[in-house]
DNA sequence: TTCATACCGGTAGGGAGGCTAGGTATAACA
DNA sequence: TGTTATACCTAGCCTCCCTACCGGTATGAA
């Protein structure tokens, strides 16, 4: 995921997250692709950038291990979008990986404090 | 870096972090490559458990982009080891590094929050 | 009408990082 | 003697994310 404009620190990062990050925005109700992107960028206040070239092989990876499902629909617009919803096994795996990342963060909190 | 038995999620995780974390643990003071791993161990509670093809190589990179000087000493026990400390480049690179963190974690918690 | 810009989807190829699995060697201990 | 812990190392793989492209449609400006 590439990171805002003022970050140098060479737009690569947090492997592994971006996966939880898309179901989290998938949990709140169907919504296609583009609009993910936009609504992570968004609500991260511009800290997350969101390169289509990492967001559609990710939309693909969750939907084949089955933590997405996919159908074409009308936009507002009435353009034809691609709405992804949870499924699930695609709710547990959010469940999970929000655990993780919880004691993760901690863990890292904690050395960061203490080493 | 290995996750404790107890986490199934598959040992597979945040790519990017390992770097930081030794270098707030090198940055205590001069400290060999094995004992950096165990005390990554022992002040993470066993959450990370840090194997040795992690390790090693990431002691090299980190040597080799100048944040670790290394120098071969005894240990306590008489042992010969290889023990790293900052230079200033890596003391800066660390402190980046957790600001980048920091920020980063945030807009995670935010969207985990918002979305 | 034509051009630019958002919107909306996609792929190929590569780089980077961490892991598994293997190796070497020494010291302490049963 | 064999096992365990210490201490270092590397090859090769896998996954993930990125850059850089490709396609198309709708809208509004020039």
């Amino acid at each position: 995921m590439a990171l805002e404009k003022g970050a140098q620190e060479k737009a690569e990062f947090l492997k592994g997250t971006l996966d939880m990050l898309i179901l989290k925005v998938v949990a709140a109700g169907p919504i296609h692709g583009y609009a993910i992107s936009q609504r992570i960028q968004q609500i991260s206040k511009d800290f997350f950038q969101l390169p289509q070239g990492s967001l559609y092989p990710a939309l693909h990876r969750l939907e084949e291990r089955g933590w997405l499902e996919a159908e074409w629909r009308d936009t507002d617009t009435g353009r034809e979008a691609k709405f992804y919803k949870l499924t699930r096994a695609g709710r547990k795996q959010l469940e999970a990986e929000m655990l993780h990342w919880e004691k993760l963060s901690d863990a890292v909190a904690l050395i960061l404090r203490t080493a």
